[in-house]
DNA sequence: CTGAATCCCACCTGATACTG
DNA sequence: CAGTATCAGGTGGGATTCAG
């Protein structure tokens, strides 16, 4: 038995087109990725322009080819804003736009929410590595 | 400039321990994936236990391969109950938990905010095929 | 400094076939 | 009915090298 949720909770989507549907999927589940969420979140941090090595530098383990690309797509999105200065040696600023940021706040809300049920998470984990069979008898 | 957030806004994470950040991360990233979700949304809909075949049917697209790697790790997390019926031919069951329809609730949330958001995901796109050299001059 | 281009591989997905 | 087994194909991501 769910909680109790109204009727009608879980059908707005129907409102919408197919198309539409698909790309607000796609957004949460980009939103909601590995990469993309750390940059982000370091961005946010910042608070203001940050340079393409130093994103490098704080986002630990990424490579970069993948934060280029999370930057491409990121800004392709309309979250981040990548600011080229034509000097040499280049300096490239990327910046969290207001949409960016107010995306990442929802975001981190379901984050924290999720962290706040870590317990029951881990206790689903911790019995369940084999939990087949539930009704056994 | 990001709008306005206050310090700290971001910073909770550190509180927890890289173990538990990474599952919180974890399971933002599978509770915002494609099948996840939609297997959610579903067993939410059905406001009940529904058999493998009536999920299988509903699931536009989905294999049932696919569905039962699905339910299993939904399972394992303790956002679906499986319950097995050991007769002949067999018959099992799933079923949202509390847990699992408190977490759709927040995702949906999420979901709805970025289907607001629309409007501006597909102007960024529109925009931005190629939206390289933003400082031209 | 900021990438683009390549190579490469592990993993995931999905289709199909088989089974208790 | 509700899976498991198997295999092919695509994709993500890392390491490395080259370029403007």
């Amino acid at each position: 038995m769910v909680t109790d949720l109204d009727d009608g909770t879980f059908d707005f989507c129907e409102t919408l087109t197919d198309a539409q549907d698909a790309l607000a999927r796609e957004m949460l589940e980009r939103a909601s990725a590995k990469w993309p969420l750390r940059v982000m979140h370091i961005l946010a941090k910042a608070k203001g322009p940050l340079r393409f090595s130093r994103v490098l530098e704080r986002v630990e383990g990424i490579s970069q080819k993948v934060l280029t690309q999370t930057l491409r797509t990121l800004e392709s999105d309309g979250l981040v804003t990548r600011t080229l200065y034509p000097q040499v040696p280049p300096r490239v600023e990327y910046e969290l736009t207001p949409l960016g940021g107010e995306l990442l706040v929802e975001v981190v809300a379901l984050w924290q929410w999720i962290a706040n049920r870590l317990p029951d998470f881990e206790a689903a984990r911790a019995q369940s590595p084999r939990a087949t069979d539930a009704a056994k008898r």
